[in-house]
DNA sequence: AATAAATTTAGAATTATTCTAAAAGGAGAT
DNA sequence: ATCTCCTTTTAGAATAATTCTAAATTTATT
């Protein structure tokens, strides 16, 4: 692993949030001010491809990474922040219910955040 | 309703498949030549806010649409394809199990379809 | 040290989508 | 039919995220 490989692992390791490529670049130019963001990319890209963080494709905006410990999302209808939570693994009942082998699902949940439904808008 | 939009609400309502914006402006063009790319963004886009069909955000790709019927998605891993399945509503389970209301979910199985399990891939 | 392989850099290229301003197209009122 | 207002469409530029390319650099291997 590459310094880059290891501190972008870290970054998405460490944070509590759902980071885009964008800052996660910002973050790795702190400690390595010359990086370049193609850098991140192709790290992002590496780390996902042989699974150590996990991508999250969401609805109009950049793509963001995330830890692989299994967990589910809350998405704001309004805002569209995530939110992690921790619903039990139906990856069984998916495979009953197919009646085929799967790999993986993503289950995201449309919902008004507290923020949100307070009426204040970020 | 336009003449536009009853054409994409049509197109998307009687398509087996995921198709995308460019894909639907290639259908809409057969009947209107003179149409352009933007009308179908901007159609889509006001069907989709009025809930008249629904869009799929895909890991890279284009954003694809569908109908509105409620159903779940098989994912190939390696071709990316869409295939509807439909399992049963979870929304009242995953509304006691986070003590929540939510507005709707979004469930994307990940396997390999039985093309790519055949290596014949796309 | 020499060679090969992988990674990074710099910046151009690509792709999907949105934006902008002008033109065209209704719908209702006169 | 004509005028006015509002919405939609057009044409093309603009934007944003990401990928690509080729050269330079770094790392690993013999």
């Amino acid at each position: 692993m590459t310094k880059y490989e290891i501190e972008i692992l870290k970054i998405i390791s460490d944070s509590s949030e759902h980071l885009s490529a964008d800052e996660v670049f910002g973050i790795v130019k702190k400690k390595y001010p010359g990086v370049v963001k193609a850098t991140c990319y192709n790290n992002l890209n590496k780390l996902t491809e042989s699974g150590l963080i996990k991508r999250i494709v969401v609805e109009n905006g950049s793509n963001r990474y995330d830890k692989t410990i299994r967990h589910d999302h809350l998405v704001c209808r309004k805002c569209g922040r995530l939110k992690d939570v921790f619903l039990k693994d139906i990856t069984s009942t998916l495979k009953e219910d197919l009646g085929q082998d799967i790999e993986s699902y993503d289950l995201k949940i449309y919902w008004l955040c507290p923020e949100c439904r307070k009426g204040n808008e970020f």
